[in-house]
DNA sequence: TTGCTCCTCACGTCACGTGAGGTGGC
DNA sequence: TTGCTCCTCACGTCACGTGAGGTGGC
């Protein structure tokens, strides 16, 4: 019988790697002496030590290798499959990543549009039409603080728009969706950067496909920012770009 | 000015990630109520915030962003460029995980070598000459304990080798290098092993590129298990594959 | 007596998630 | 008074690395 040492050694771990398995219960030592906890060893602990190892370097955690290692080879093919499939997904991951990365280094972009799900949102609204976003700052204005508004694609030519409202108006349901959002800081163009923003979507194949969200704020300070909110989807324009608004009686 | 619970849904992030990025000093309150301990943000903390996730977004540490977020550009190329190595050994290092685990789950193996560098070695030996491995076996038998072997690739015909020895003999010096270890348990023949070994090799394209030790173990209870170290390297087979064996007078 | 080996805590890693238990303002 | 929001601990994640401080056998 070996201590824990010699185990070590003979099969390239640590003895730290050792303790940490005989506490997890993963690999018990084959006898423990009860006056000074010296751990023993035997050939069958080797073999097992060496079949963990071999688990983990196909990608298994030491908790699937502690539940499949006594069981029927189909639990491992099985817990194997559920590793391989997950590690194909942080793959894919990693590489988009990687990816935005290098164009970066390539391009650096003045802001940083990030796709995420946002939940569902429920805003009392009122209509309007105007001929330029720009006239939308007036109302925004009028409003002295929050102030939201929706846009169909690209700003261009006359276009119909829902600024938030504190009472009158009606209610608008905004579902849960995929979208990609920025926050636009005080010195930017807030039109220049919805057209860097389509520009971004276009870029990587996203189609804008609801109402995009533009949340302007002003804290205490005085200080504004906008915050773009693009609902996006996979692929090319679909034929019909506008989705209809449901608008709730309030 | 507005209060953590806001600033959250603003930035689609959680209230634990902002209380998180005030906790390690990455992203700071505008002001803390002393009374209440109330964070309160404005415009200024939503658009650092909004950075700090799109850097994020490329991969960045938190760690790497609170370093680069005030510094000048040239610090987060940097940064970025060493993070996009980094991403890249590690989609490399997933990918050769999930190769392996996929060939196991098509062709599963009775044993699971590994790849790893092993340390220097300094062993005291005498050498023999024999015409089949299998007459090894009684060499060990006659050492009762512990023995060890190098082989010089695939064994065929008449081979020389090297056992340890307790005392006499001359030093072996056995350089750190890369090998392919693996456990032979008992029930599994060990000359079975080796050349299914040196075939799980030949299919890597990894060549043996040094003497292949052989530990035969023994513990209390008679059970026996041998762990076959093969050193190697990638590529196809050198010219000269016989490596020189450096004898050090004892 | 001096090395060498072994032991048990216990903190740190990375970016938070998830309660537990309590407080402040409408 | 009841919700809602906020607060501070503090454990858990994953597989160990890395000391700190102490003991056992040659």
């Amino acid at each position: 019988m070996w201590r824990i040492g010699r185990l070590a050694r003979l099969a390239g771990v640590s003895e730290r790697t050792l303790r940490h398995y005989d506490r997890i219960g993963l690999l018990s030592p084959a006898a423990v002496d009860g006056v000074t906890g010296y751990r023993w060893y035997g050939t069958a602990e080797l073999v097992r030590l060496d079949r963990i190892r071999g688990l983990q370097h196909l990608g298994l955690s030491l908790r699937l290798i502690a539940e499949t290692i006594d069981a029927p080879d189909s639990h491992l093919a099985q817990a194997l499959g559920e590793t391989v499939a997950t590690l194909h997904r942080d793959i894919a991951a990693l590489s988009a990543v990687a990816a935005r990365a290098e164009e970066y280094l390539t391009t650096p972009a003045p802001i940083l549009p990030q796709q995420t799900t946002v939940p569902a949102r429920r805003l009392r609204v009122r209509h309007l039409t105007v001929a330029h976003p720009a006239e939308l700052a007036d109302h925004c204005a009028a409003d002295a603080a929050v102030l939201l508004t929706w846009l169909r694609g690209r700003p261009s030519g006359e276009f119909t728009a829902a600024l938030t409202t504190a009472r009158g108006g009606r209610w608008l349901a905004l579902p849960a969706r995929t979208a990609v959002r920025v926050v636009v800081p005080p010195g930017t163009g807030v039109v220049d950067a919805g057209r860097y923003l389509f520009d971004w979507l276009h870029h990587r194949g996203l189609t804008v496909c609801g109402p995009t969200l533009e949340e302007h704020l002003v804290d205490d300070d005085g200080d504004r920012a906008t915050v773009l909110e693009v609902p996006v989807q996979a692929g090319p324009t679909p034929p019909s770009t506008a989705l209809p608004l449901r608008a709730i009686p309030s």
